[in-house]
DNA sequence: AAAAACAAACTGAAGTTTCAGTCACGTTAG
DNA sequence: CTAACGTGACTGAAACTTCAGTTTGTTTTT
């Protein structure tokens, strides 16, 4: 897709910056340890990116557009709405590797953000529009009877991304199991959207 | 308590530190700059602290303490338990200096534990008493009438817990308004413990 | 009660480490 | 040839830590 503008060794670095943010965090990155990790040069590090900044940036970038290509599921969306929520939101609580790199990192670039408002601009772009994108699919299930009528959409579109959030960093730092954080996320959606009705495209009347 | 084992310095260079973590982040704390705020010599944080790391696990449970002061109402809780356990939630999102210091304080420890895993067990204990203290009052307002029996107290306990961790970092980060983050908090509990009848003191049967 | 001895608290400049960023110089592809 | 790619030793500033010496307060001695 943009593989013209990222050479191989510019993805190598980049995947190691993901890699190494998820062991060490943001602020615990130091370029040579990447530079190492990658199996570049110091030098090259700054020939492609300038400057540390410049590689965050770029590493934020690149591990947004690498979660969105693997969240997204080859199923519709509006064919079954809830079921397609249900995934997405527990997509983010996985023992695998890759999603724990970016939940991780996700959660560093989230607590940076709170003394950087340079990241917190995109931070919030980022946020909104999955914010947005749970919200249209409570709707959606509401129109096919999957979610209750009287549910607030954004609301609960909010109070769920932001419940995930809350239980990725519990479960990061060993406060709650992955099992268990999965189970509290799965008894939220119901909290919020109402039971699954029996059958799952009859209409609530 | 512990007045013996801390002395007046000791308090106001952890005060300082407390002020500056929420200002700078963990991370952002320069020894220089805690010694200058507090109005003492660099020498003195060595003194009474060994080191960096000394300082900063002092300081979280130093933190954790002050929470647990001024976090405690003087109503009972057993009067009025939902109501106190709103209150208790509630004050976590607050526009109070000490409380967004508190609040700032508490995300950085917990975004830095993930990497940490000394604070990791501080962070367990806590996050556990504090979660143990709102299930507590979600099993005393199901006897009052004022929470429905279905309720699974220990889950609706770290849900909103979880939450409100979530709605935290949303708000200090600037992605969601206080007045926002405190109606959803307001109405996931609504969600987790159902409506609070009328008359509060009314037995459900 | 004054002086001396001692201990704890405290200072700030000097020493050490860490780390982002640079630079002079090789290598490869077109 | 040349321009892009790539290296790794080096630099300087910022930050952590140490330490020789000062101040302050308490206890013992005469």
């Amino acid at each position: 897709m943009w593989g013209a503008s990222v050479s191989n060794r510019q993805l190598l670095i980049l995947e190691a910056a993901a890699r190494l943010i998820a062991r060490r965090g943001v602020r615990g990155l130091r370029v040579e340890e990447l530079a190492a990790e990658a199996g570049v040069s110091v030098g090259l590090v700054y020939y492609h990116f300038g400057d540390r900044a410049g590689l965050m940036q770029q590493t934020w970038e690149f591990i947004n557009e690498r979660a969105e290509r693997y969240t997204t599921s080859e199923r519709d969306p509006l064919d079954d709405p809830r079921g397609y929520l249900e995934e997405m939101l527990l997509f983010e609580l996985q023992d695998d590797p890759e999603v724990m790199e970016n939940s991780t990192a996700w959660g560093e670039f989230r607590a940076t953000a709170v003394f950087t408002p340079d990241l917190g601009r995109q931070l919030r772009e980022a946020t909104a529009q999955w914010v947005d994108d749970a919200a249209y699919l409570i709707l959606a299930a509401q129109k096919t009877g999957d979610a209750g009528r009287e549910v607030d959409a954004l609301g609960a579109a909010e109070r769920l991304t932001t419940l995930i959030e809350g239980l990725s960093e519990r479960w990061l730092s060993g406060s709650v199991s992955l099992a268990r954080a999965r189970d509290l996320l799965r008894g939220a959606i119901v909290r919020e959207l109402g039971p699954l009705p029996v059958s799952a495209a009859q209409k609530i009347d």
